[in-house]
RNA sequence: CGCGGGGUGGAGCAGCCUGGUAGCUCGUCAGGCUCAUAACCUGAAGGUCGCUGGUUCAAAUCCAGCCCCCGCAA
Protein backbone atom coordinates (compact mmCIF):
# COMPACT_ATOMS: atom_id res chain seq x y z
CA UNK A 1 0.00 0.00 0.00
CA UNK A 2 1.17 3.28 -0.75
CA UNK A 3 1.93 5.07 2.81
CA UNK A 4 2.50 8.50 3.86
CA UNK A 5 4.48 8.20 7.69
CA UNK A 6 3.75 11.00 10.09
CA UNK A 7 5.67 11.10 12.85
CA UNK A 8 8.98 12.52 15.05
CA UNK A 9 10.40 10.81 17.96
CA UNK A 10 12.89 8.25 18.50
CA UNK A 11 9.47 5.96 19.19
CA UNK A 12 8.84 6.13 15.95
CA UNK A 13 12.04 4.96 14.11
CA UNK A 14 11.66 0.97 14.53
CA UNK A 15 7.89 1.43 13.15
CA UNK A 16 9.53 3.34 10.02
CA UNK A 17 12.22 0.98 9.68
CA UNK A 18 9.98 -1.68 9.37
CA UNK A 19 7.75 -0.06 6.85
CA UNK A 20 10.65 0.62 4.88
CA UNK A 21 11.55 -3.14 4.73
CA UNK A 22 7.76 -4.12 3.88
CA UNK A 23 6.38 -4.58 1.48
CA UNK A 24 4.27 -1.09 1.12
CA UNK A 25 5.42 1.77 0.02
CA UNK A 26 6.62 4.86 2.32
CA UNK A 27 6.22 7.57 -0.33
CA UNK A 28 6.72 10.52 2.03
CA UNK A 29 7.51 11.10 5.78
CA UNK A 30 5.98 14.50 7.39
CA UNK A 31 8.12 15.83 10.62
CA UNK A 32 8.72 18.65 12.54
CA UNK A 33 11.05 21.04 11.72
CA UNK A 34 14.73 20.79 13.11
CA UNK A 35 15.34 22.29 15.86
CA UNK A 36 17.83 23.94 18.30
CA UNK A 37 18.81 21.13 20.46
CA UNK A 38 20.90 20.91 23.40
CA UNK A 39 23.76 23.42 25.53
CA UNK A 40 25.43 23.83 22.27
CA UNK A 41 21.87 24.83 20.55
CA UNK A 42 22.86 23.41 17.36
CA UNK A 43 19.92 22.47 14.66
CA UNK A 44 19.19 18.95 14.31
CA UNK A 45 16.51 17.22 12.51
CA UNK A 46 14.05 14.79 14.71
CA UNK A 47 15.16 11.31 14.83
CA UNK A 48 12.43 9.86 12.25
CA UNK A 49 13.93 12.34 9.45
CA UNK A 50 17.86 10.49 10.66
CA UNK A 51 16.02 7.32 10.20
CA UNK A 52 15.45 7.91 6.14
CA UNK A 53 18.24 10.19 6.21
CA UNK A 54 19.69 7.42 3.29
CA UNK A 55 16.83 7.35 1.04
CA UNK A 56 15.36 9.62 -1.02
CA UNK A 57 11.66 9.23 -0.02
CA UNK A 58 10.53 13.07 0.03
CA UNK A 59 10.14 14.48 3.58
CA UNK A 60 7.98 17.42 4.37
CA UNK A 61 8.92 19.18 7.81
CA UNK A 62 6.02 22.13 7.62
CA UNK A 63 5.76 24.73 10.75
CA UNK A 64 2.32 23.54 10.95
CA UNK A 65 0.18 21.28 9.48
CA UNK A 66 -2.94 23.04 9.61
CA UNK A 67 -1.48 24.89 6.74
CA UNK A 68 -3.51 24.62 3.31
CA UNK A 69 -0.41 24.23 1.75
CA UNK A 70 1.11 21.28 3.48
CA UNK A 71 -2.48 19.71 3.71
CA UNK A 72 -2.29 19.99 -0.47
CA UNK A 73 0.87 18.74 -0.42
CA UNK A 74 -0.16 15.36 1.73
CA UNK A 75 -2.96 15.00 -0.36
CA UNK A 76 -1.13 15.04 -3.78
CA UNK A 77 0.99 11.72 -2.35
CA UNK A 78 -2.66 10.02 -2.92
CA UNK A 79 -1.90 7.62 -0.01
CA UNK A 80 -3.71 4.49 1.03
CA UNK A 81 -3.43 4.78 4.58
CA UNK A 82 -1.37 7.60 6.98
CA UNK A 83 0.48 5.84 9.97
CA UNK A 84 0.91 8.70 12.91
CA UNK A 85 3.29 7.85 15.77
CA UNK A 86 4.46 10.70 17.84
CA UNK A 87 4.33 13.25 15.62
CA UNK A 88 3.28 16.45 18.15
CA UNK A 89 0.96 18.36 16.26
CA UNK A 90 -2.91 18.30 16.03
CA UNK A 91 -4.31 16.86 12.37
CA UNK A 92 -6.67 18.43 11.36
CA UNK A 93 -9.60 16.74 9.56
CA UNK A 94 -8.77 18.06 6.68
CA UNK A 95 -5.63 15.34 6.88
CA UNK A 96 -7.35 12.90 8.65
CA UNK A 97 -9.74 12.47 5.71
CA UNK A 98 -6.83 12.42 3.13
CA UNK A 99 -6.02 8.66 3.24
CA UNK A 100 -8.42 6.10 1.11
CA UNK A 101 -8.28 3.57 3.85
CA UNK A 102 -7.45 4.55 6.92
CA UNK A 103 -5.98 7.07 9.07
CA UNK A 104 -3.97 5.27 11.94
CA UNK A 105 -2.47 6.14 14.71
CA UNK A 106 0.34 4.41 17.16
CA UNK A 107 -0.18 5.13 21.04
CA UNK A 108 2.22 4.05 23.50
CA UNK A 109 -0.49 3.11 25.97
CA UNK A 110 -3.38 0.44 26.68
CA UNK A 111 -6.39 3.01 25.30
CA UNK A 112 -8.41 4.22 26.86
CA UNK A 113 -6.14 4.31 29.71
CA UNK A 114 -3.52 6.98 29.72
CA UNK A 115 -4.38 9.38 26.70
CA UNK A 116 -2.29 11.91 26.14
CA UNK A 117 1.49 12.94 25.23
CA UNK A 118 3.53 11.15 28.38
CA UNK A 119 1.58 7.61 28.51
CA UNK A 120 4.65 5.55 29.52
CA UNK A 121 5.99 7.77 32.56
CA UNK A 122 2.38 7.79 33.26
CA UNK A 123 1.66 4.27 33.88
CA UNK A 124 5.01 3.54 35.45
CA UNK A 125 4.43 6.42 38.02
CA UNK A 126 0.72 4.67 38.61
CA UNK A 127 2.13 1.00 39.18
CA UNK A 128 0.54 -0.72 36.44
CA UNK A 129 1.20 -3.98 35.98
CA UNK A 130 1.28 -4.10 32.34
CA UNK A 131 0.74 -1.52 28.98
CA UNK A 132 1.08 -1.87 25.15
CA UNK A 133 0.81 -0.27 21.83
CA UNK A 134 -2.65 0.50 20.57
CA UNK A 135 -3.57 0.91 16.94
CA UNK A 136 -6.68 2.87 16.12
CA UNK A 137 -8.30 5.04 13.57
CA UNK A 138 -8.06 8.44 14.24
CA UNK A 139 -10.48 10.97 14.96
CA UNK A 140 -10.39 15.08 15.98
CA UNK A 141 -9.87 14.29 19.33
CA UNK A 142 -6.97 13.35 21.52
CA UNK A 143 -6.21 9.49 21.98
CA UNK A 144 -10.15 9.08 21.43
CA UNK A 145 -10.30 7.13 18.32
CA UNK A 146 -11.64 3.60 17.38
CA UNK A 147 -9.34 0.57 18.58
CA UNK A 148 -8.22 -1.90 15.80
CA UNK A 149 -5.97 -3.55 17.94
CA UNK A 150 -3.88 -3.97 20.84
CA UNK A 151 -0.32 -5.41 21.66
CA UNK A 152 0.40 -5.76 26.07
CA UNK A 153 4.12 -5.92 27.30
CA UNK A 154 4.67 -6.23 30.92
CA UNK A 155 5.81 -3.60 33.32
CA UNK A 156 9.05 -5.15 35.03
CA UNK A 157 10.08 -3.96 38.60
CA UNK A 158 13.40 -2.32 37.53
CA UNK A 159 11.21 -0.78 34.27
CA UNK A 160 12.38 2.99 33.34
CA UNK A 161 10.96 5.42 31.52
CA UNK A 162 13.37 4.41 29.07
CA UNK A 163 13.52 1.07 29.03
CA UNK A 164 10.04 0.81 28.92
CA UNK A 165 10.05 3.01 25.83
CA UNK A 166 12.34 0.74 24.07
CA UNK A 167 10.23 -2.16 24.65
CA UNK A 168 7.08 -0.29 23.40
CA UNK A 169 9.10 0.36 19.93
CA UNK A 170 9.86 -2.56 19.63
CA UNK A 171 6.56 -4.04 19.51
CA UNK A 172 5.33 -1.55 17.02
CA UNK A 173 6.20 -2.43 13.90
CA UNK A 174 4.35 -6.07 14.38
CA UNK A 175 1.17 -4.07 15.60
CA UNK A 176 1.52 -1.96 12.50
CA UNK A 177 2.01 -4.60 9.97
CA UNK A 178 -0.46 -6.80 11.33
CA UNK A 179 -2.67 -3.79 11.36
CA UNK A 180 -1.98 -2.92 7.72
CA UNK A 181 -2.87 -6.15 7.10
CA UNK A 182 -6.63 -6.10 8.57
CA UNK A 183 -7.26 -2.75 6.40
CA UNK A 184 -5.88 -4.24 3.54
CA UNK A 185 -8.02 -7.32 3.78
CA UNK A 186 -10.85 -4.89 4.72
CA UNK A 187 -11.66 -7.03 7.71
CA UNK A 188 -10.25 -4.64 10.39
CA UNK A 189 -11.87 -4.47 13.60
CA UNK A 190 -13.16 -1.21 14.44
CA UNK A 191 -13.78 -1.25 18.44
CA UNK A 192 -15.10 2.65 20.33
CA UNK A 193 -12.96 3.42 23.30
CA UNK A 194 -14.86 3.49 26.87
CA UNK A 195 -14.54 6.70 27.74
CA UNK A 196 -15.63 6.28 31.02
CA UNK A 197 -12.61 4.46 31.57
CA UNK A 198 -10.18 6.72 30.07
CA UNK A 199 -7.23 8.32 32.05
CA UNK A 200 -5.26 11.10 31.24
CA UNK A 201 -1.56 11.27 31.05
CA UNK A 202 -0.62 15.78 30.08
CA UNK A 203 2.70 16.57 28.64
CA UNK A 204 5.25 16.55 31.41
CA UNK A 205 7.78 19.35 32.11
CA UNK A 206 10.68 19.44 34.00
CA UNK A 207 9.52 20.56 37.48
CA UNK A 208 7.25 18.09 37.83
CA UNK A 209 10.14 16.32 38.57
CA UNK A 210 10.33 17.99 42.07
CA UNK A 211 10.38 15.05 44.37
CA UNK A 212 7.32 15.49 46.58
CA UNK A 213 8.44 13.94 49.90
CA UNK A 214 5.28 13.64 51.45
CA UNK A 215 4.25 11.09 49.19
CA UNK A 216 4.92 7.14 50.46
CA UNK A 217 8.16 5.90 49.66
CA UNK A 218 6.47 3.20 46.93
CA UNK A 219 4.69 6.10 45.11
CA UNK A 220 8.45 8.62 45.04
CA UNK A 221 10.45 5.10 43.42
CA UNK A 222 8.22 4.89 40.77
CA UNK A 223 8.25 8.40 39.95
CA UNK A 224 11.59 8.12 39.95
CA UNK A 225 12.22 5.02 37.46
CA UNK A 226 9.30 6.46 35.37
CA UNK A 227 10.70 10.19 34.69
CA UNK A 228 14.14 8.24 34.15
CA UNK A 229 15.65 9.72 31.85
CA UNK A 230 13.19 12.24 30.89
CA UNK A 231 12.64 14.85 32.32
CA UNK A 232 14.10 13.82 35.70
CA UNK A 233 13.16 12.96 39.26
CA UNK A 234 14.94 15.61 41.14
CA UNK A 235 15.68 17.06 44.68
CA UNK A 236 16.72 20.72 46.20
CA UNK A 237 19.69 20.20 48.04
CA UNK A 238 22.10 23.58 48.77
CA UNK A 239 19.76 25.48 46.38
CA UNK A 240 21.22 23.15 43.65
CA UNK A 241 19.07 20.64 41.89
CA UNK A 242 20.02 16.60 42.96
CA UNK A 243 18.83 14.72 40.29
CA UNK A 244 17.95 11.35 41.47
CA UNK A 245 18.16 8.35 39.07
CA UNK A 246 17.40 5.24 41.08
CA UNK A 247 16.44 5.00 44.95
CA UNK A 248 14.93 1.59 46.66
CA UNK A 249 12.37 1.62 49.44
CA UNK A 250 13.30 1.10 52.91
CA UNK A 251 11.72 0.93 55.59
CA UNK A 252 12.40 3.61 58.41
CA UNK A 253 10.11 6.56 59.13
CA UNK A 254 10.66 10.05 60.14
CA UNK A 255 9.73 13.48 59.41
CA UNK A 256 8.93 13.76 55.29
CA UNK A 257 12.33 15.01 53.38
CA UNK A 258 14.60 14.65 56.69
CA UNK A 259 17.75 12.93 55.85
CA UNK A 260 17.73 10.14 57.86
CA UNK A 261 21.22 8.70 56.81
CA UNK A 262 24.11 10.26 55.12
CA UNK A 263 26.84 7.81 55.70
CA UNK A 264 27.26 5.56 53.53
CA UNK A 265 23.59 5.15 51.91
CA UNK A 266 21.34 8.16 52.15
CA UNK A 267 18.22 7.62 53.48
CA UNK A 268 15.29 10.20 52.67
CA UNK A 269 12.02 10.26 54.77
CA UNK A 270 9.01 10.54 53.34
CA UNK A 271 5.47 10.25 53.93
CA UNK A 272 5.02 6.46 54.43
CA UNK A 273 8.55 4.59 54.83
CA UNK A 274 12.11 6.19 53.38
CA UNK A 275 14.39 6.21 50.50
CA UNK A 276 17.69 4.97 49.72
CA UNK A 277 19.16 6.80 46.76
CA UNK A 278 21.39 4.92 45.10
CA UNK A 279 22.06 7.06 42.01
CA UNK A 280 22.37 11.14 41.84
CA UNK A 281 24.07 13.66 39.79
CA UNK A 282 24.23 17.34 41.10
CA UNK A 283 24.41 19.98 38.77
CA UNK A 284 27.47 20.42 37.10
CA UNK A 285 28.79 17.14 38.04
CA UNK A 286 28.26 13.54 37.35
CA UNK A 287 25.99 11.19 38.20
CA UNK A 288 27.45 8.86 40.39
CA UNK A 289 26.18 6.63 43.21
CA UNK A 290 25.14 7.59 46.46
CA UNK A 291 28.04 6.88 48.28
CA UNK A 292 30.64 8.19 46.24
CA UNK A 293 28.73 11.57 46.36
CA UNK A 294 28.57 11.43 50.25
CA UNK A 295 32.42 11.43 50.05
CA UNK A 296 32.62 14.71 49.15
CA UNK A 297 29.03 16.16 49.64
CA UNK A 298 28.16 14.55 53.24
CA UNK A 299 28.21 17.41 54.89
CA UNK A 300 25.18 19.49 53.06
CA UNK A 301 23.07 16.71 53.54
CA UNK A 302 23.84 16.84 57.55
CA UNK A 303 22.98 20.19 57.30
CA UNK A 304 19.98 19.70 55.43
CA UNK A 305 18.50 20.54 52.28
C1' C B 1 27.82 34.67 20.74
C1' G B 2 21.19 32.20 25.65
C1' C B 3 22.52 31.57 31.54
C1' G B 4 25.59 28.86 34.87
C1' G B 5 28.83 24.96 37.50
C1' G B 6 33.19 21.95 36.99
C1' G B 7 38.16 19.43 35.34
C1' U B 8 43.38 18.67 42.02
C1' G B 9 46.98 10.81 43.62
C1' G B 10 42.22 5.08 41.71
C1' A B 11 36.81 7.61 43.39
C1' G B 12 34.27 11.94 45.48
C1' C B 13 35.64 16.73 47.34
C1' A B 14 38.55 21.16 49.94
C1' G B 15 42.37 24.61 48.76
C1' C B 16 41.87 29.56 44.35
C1' C B 17 38.94 35.52 46.29
C1' U B 18 43.68 37.40 50.36
C1' G B 19 50.08 33.79 45.10
C1' G B 20 55.13 30.92 48.61
C1' U B 21 55.48 23.32 52.58
C1' A B 22 49.29 18.90 48.20
C1' G B 23 44.57 18.80 52.61
C1' C B 24 39.81 15.72 53.71
C1' U B 25 36.65 11.32 53.16
C1' C B 26 37.04 6.62 50.70
C1' G B 27 39.75 2.98 48.05
C1' U B 28 44.60 0.19 47.38
C1' C B 29 48.99 -2.16 49.79
C1' A B 30 51.68 -3.68 54.40
C1' G B 31 51.43 -4.52 59.56
C1' G B 32 48.53 -4.79 64.14
C1' C B 33 44.00 -5.92 67.11
C1' U B 34 40.20 -9.82 66.95
C1' C B 35 37.31 -16.35 67.10
C1' A B 36 36.35 -13.21 62.94
C1' U B 37 35.11 -8.98 59.85
C1' A B 38 32.87 -4.99 55.16
C1' A B 39 34.64 -2.88 62.13
C1' C B 40 38.91 -0.59 64.73
C1' C B 41 44.42 1.05 65.20
C1' U B 42 49.29 2.10 62.79
C1' G B 43 52.14 2.88 58.55
C1' A B 44 53.06 3.15 53.16
C1' A B 45 52.57 3.75 48.02
C1' G B 46 50.31 6.84 44.51
C1' G B 47 49.41 13.65 41.89
C1' U B 48 52.52 16.71 34.75
C1' C B 49 46.81 20.36 40.24
C1' G B 50 42.70 19.52 31.90
C1' C B 51 46.18 21.80 27.85
C1' U B 52 49.13 26.05 25.99
C1' G B 53 51.12 30.67 26.73
C1' G B 54 51.64 35.18 29.88
C1' U B 55 52.58 38.10 34.69
C1' U B 56 55.95 37.12 38.97
C1' C B 57 61.82 35.83 42.62
C1' A B 58 57.71 32.25 43.06
C1' A B 59 51.29 30.03 40.00
C1' A B 60 46.64 24.64 41.75
C1' U B 61 45.98 29.89 43.12
C1' C B 62 46.34 35.98 38.98
C1' C B 63 45.60 36.96 33.23
C1' A B 64 44.59 35.21 27.98
C1' G B 65 43.38 31.36 24.59
C1' C B 66 41.99 26.24 23.75
C1' C B 67 40.02 21.11 24.93
C1' C B 68 36.60 18.11 27.70
C1' C B 69 32.32 17.09 31.33
C1' C B 70 27.77 18.73 33.40
C1' G B 71 23.12 21.69 35.29
C1' C B 72 19.33 25.32 33.58
C1' A B 73 16.76 27.42 29.65
C1' A B 74 14.90 26.11 24.72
Amino acid sequence: MRIVFIGTGEIGVPTLRALLDSEHEVIAVITQPDKRVGREQRIEPPPIKKGIARTRIPILQPARIKDQQATEEIRDFAPDVIVVVAYGQILPRDVLEIPRLACLNLHASLLPGWRGAAPIQATIAAGDCETGITVMYMDEGLDTGDILLQRRVEILPNDTGGSLHDRLAQIAPEALLESLRLVAAGNAPRIAQDNARATYAPKLKREHGLIDWSEPAEAIERKIRAYNPWPGAFMKVDHQNLKVFSASVVDINGQPGEVLRSDKDLVVATGKGALSLAEVQLEGKRRMSAAEFLRGHGAIMRAGG
